[in-house]
DNA sequence: TAAACAAGTTTATGATATAAACTAAATATT
DNA sequence: AATATTTAGTTTATATCATAAACTTGTTTA
C-alpha cells in the first residue's frame, strides 16, 4: 500500500518554502515571497504552520529600522522533508506491479 | 521560480489512483479501494474528477450480475502525470541555489 | 421473505488554501 | 510639517477540497 503523505508538506506553497529553505542557509520573508510568487497573507499563514510544527525556525529582527522575518529549516524539518520525498517517490515511480483484476 | 503543480494531481488519493493505474492495464473500483485504503465515497468522487478531466476512462459494466466499474488511464492522463512528476522533481531536489538575503 | 452484503452515489461537514482587508511603522513627497 | 506611499507583515473571510456519513439499488444468503 502507498504510504501516507505528510499533510503539512503536501501543500504546494509549504513544499515550495521547504524546498527553498533546504537549499539555502536562511531566507527572509521577502525572498520567499519573490521566489514563491505567493501573497503576503498566504505566505504568513503557511510560515506559521511550518513554524508551529517545528519544521522551520522563524526569527523576527530588524534590518535597519524595518522589521525582518528570517526563516531557516530545522533538523526536524529536514527529516520530515526527506521522509516526504521518500514517500512521494513511491507514488511517482509509476510501478510495474502485477495485474489488477 | 518553481513551477505550478497540477491541482488535480496534487491530491493524495487522486495521485494514488493515477500511480496505480500507471502501473497496470486497468483496475476496477474495488481493487483501487483496496490498494488506496480509501472509502467508497471518497474514491467515487475522486474517480469522477479524474474522469471529467479526461485523465482516466471509466467503464461501467457487469461482472455476472453485479455492477463493475473499470478504470484505465488515458493518453492525456499519462501526459499530465508525467508533467506533474517533472514539476514535482524541481520541488524535491532540494536545490543548491545562491544565497538568500 | 427477510436480513445481510455488494457496489457504488449523493449529500453534508470539516479542514485547507488563498485572497482580501487591515495594521503599524518608515520613508518619500508637496 | 503634514500627507501620501511603501514596507512588512497579520488577521479575517471566503471559496474550494477532501473526506466521511448516509443513502440507493440490486443481489445473495439464511
Amino acid at each position: 500500500m502507498l504510504p501516507k503523505l505528510d499533510p503539512l508538506l503536501h501543500s504546494e506553497l509549504r513544499l515550495a518554502i521547504m524546498s527553498i529553505l533546504a537549499g539555502v542557509d536562511e531566507a527572509d520573508f521577502n525572498y520567499l515571497k519573490e521566489q514563491t510568487g505567493a501573497t503576503s497573507g498566504n505566505l504568513s499563514v503557511q510560515i506559521d504552520k511550518l513554524s508551529e510544527a517545528g519544521y522551520i525556525a522563524v526569527e523576527k529582527g530588524f534590518k535597519g529600522k524595518m522589521p525582518r522575518t528570517t526563516c531557516r529549516v530545522t533538523a526536524k524539518g529536514v527529516e520530515a522533508f526527506r521522509d516526504y520525498v521518500k514517500s512521494l517517490k513511491k507514488y511517482i515511480s509509476a510501478g510495474k506491479k502485477s495485474s489488477a483484476q
